[in-house]
DNA sequence: GCAGGTATCGATACCGGTTGCGTTATCGTT
DNA sequence: AACGATAACGCAACCGGTATCGATACCTGC
């Protein structure tokens, strides 16, 4: 029974109906599961735009019914290992609705933020999800003028614009420092990537510091690296930070990428964790499981700070846009493992 | 001189028009950079846009102008390390035109995979790269039917609708085999994760085992493991088969990540490597640098397999849809390491 | 001073659907 | 058998821009 299929080049909306011998309108409806269609009829025009291959186009949709179910998701990264599973988070709660994620990427950079942001709300997404509380004075204006709910995530150390769920990394920062002072170490080293732009490692590392400086210390040594986090990364700066500094006895990464990347080094060197050096990274990443040596790390909360934001979009989209600005602040877990 | 920013909700172009004293039109053209305009004109124009927040509507510009400048991308997983990759090259290609790319993900399931396409078609794209050839009737539909330039990527074994760019995976597990049977080992295990959806990993599966069949050999051990790679699968993984088979001297995963667990699993169990086993993985991942011992792998191209995708879309832009299917068969290289 | 050309701008007709509301078909009631 | 209610459907306006083409202004050269 099945009709070969036709290779008109373009299906439109009144084609279907035509060959379904009903108005536009009824077509229209019928496609979109509306009601006001009798069973008869939406069988047959499903039918018919099934078998010829009917893509309904989302563009006129759109612009006519003044929605468009989309949320838009701007990360920093996508290579970081750490956003990946924000947006898992966001996709599994979005699941449930009609609205679908779409991803940008900043590349830590706040005008190609401004940019990213600025395409996405010109596509008048339901919903804006993006990473960080720093934007520049334009992208704040539009974030602000824009009439979709907006989320900001991982971060509560600043501003939100209205919405806003993750965590304190300044206090994620003072935690760690406070249990590797517990632990007794005292000659301490951190090293970060992306420093100048990715204000949250920044936000730990003052966190960081100035725990230590409430106990009277300072760090032994310190590196801050513009370049993107790579275990390679991370086994060459600790490395050099070894060779000048042979009696660090503690390095506090910015991101358990590097210090896997460390840990390798100690592996490949022979040196003992934590007995002659102990690591300490961030994120809780999925690679740290499987490795021999379980690192300390905080679990950075990504997966659920994703759900409880799209969460938020969807509340938003039901209360007619008057959400009260929720503000949420999740506890991430510090998980010593065996390297400290 | 800076207007002090209007809380007006919905700044239209008209708006901004009106304010400009000019027509919508020229007010259209100013913002798109279209010519026909006076410098002064313009100026005022974009000044006015600017001070006003205003964002343009795209739904509405890309419907009147049929055309979307968006390509779509649709992959398996963000989770694997192995697409952002694939995505860094097709973007750095479009970032010198006016395309943005869009990713979806499929989730290695075929009719998820439909659903992603159906809803990435409807936006009607300037043209879509999928990742892998296999796809069910109905995609294979929509994408024949579809006038937007369709490019298949990384995998050429099989039979493209049109366009494609990638490796051979079947040659990718010959090789390997051969490579494995150059140095000596006869007692060979295979590990691969997601083994029947993944189609490339399939391949390079069979190609493998067919490489040591023509030796008279047989594959010592198998697993297939349906859960998604991981390092920490990858070392359960190789626990359980060395353990049940503890004469393998080698055993070939179906990614890097997995092989890196496995490496972890010698590492904190005592066990050389290659000497008491030899260890190959797939895709050369960026995880392998930095670990102390280079494992062997199949560099899988992935970035020049975006760059190639997306300059064919930017081809296919130009030469105004009749541009010839194109078919890149990359060479992938191995490097062996120090785990062969 | 006028034909012809160019630079700049505006009126109009869409683009492909959907909203709102009016119209017709169907059916149970009294 | 006429009537009102409800279901099913279609007409026309519209969503917010852009392509097209014509109008106007200004300028050049002869």
């Amino acid at each position: 029974m099945q009709d070969h299929a036709p290779m008109t080049k373009k299906m439109l909306l009144k084609d279907v109906a035509q060959l379904a011998g009903v108005s536009e309108m009824t077509a229209s409806r019928a496609l979109r599961g509306a009601p006001d269609v009798s069973p008869k009829t939406r069988a047959k025009v499903e039918e018919i735009a099934r078998t010829h291959g009917y893509v309904p186009n989302r563009i006129a949709g759109s612009l006519s019914s003044q929605s468009v179910n989309l949320v838009a998701v701007v990360v920093p990264s996508l290579n970081s290992f750490v956003f990946p599973e924000v947006l898992s988070g966001i996709s599994s709660v979005l699941k449930e609705s009609p609205l679908k994620p779409v991803v940008g990427v900043s590349g830590y950079e706040l005008d190609e933020e401004e940019e990213v942001i600025r395409e996405m709300l010109s596509w008048r997404p339901s919903g804006l999800i993006v990473a960080g509380l720093e934007h520049n004075e334009a992208t704040r204006k539009m974030l602000e003028q824009s009439d979709c709910p907006v989320v900001e995530v991982m971060d509560v150390d600043g501003t939100p614009l209205r919405h806003c769920v993750g965590i304190s990394h300044v206090q994620a920062g003072r935690d760690m420092a406070e249990q590797i002072l517990a632990q007794g170490y005292r000659r301490i080293g951190f090293i970060g990537t992306k420093m100048p732009q990715d204000f949250r490692a920044g936000k730990r590392f003052d966190g960081f510091s100035e725990a230590l400086q409430r106990q009277g210390l300072e760090l032994e040594d310190l590196e801050h690296y513009a370049g993107d986090s790579s275990i390679e990364t991370g086994r060459q700066l600790t490395a050099q930070m070894l060779e000048r500094n042979p009696d660090i006895d503690c390095i506090y990464y910015s991101s358990d990428v590097m210090s896997v990347g460390g840990y390798m080094h100690c592996l490949a060197n022979g040196l003992s964790v934590p007995g002659d050096v102990a690591l300490a990274g961030f994120n809780n990443l999925q690679i740290l499981a499987g490795l021999p040596l379980q690192l300390a790390t905080t679990d950075a909360c990504r997966r659920e700070i994703g759900e409880r934001a799209a969460e938020i979009i969807l509340k938003a989209r039901e209360k007619g846009d008057e959400l009260a600005p929720v503000f949420e602040q999740l506890t991430p877990a510090i998980s010593l493992g065996g390297s400290l």
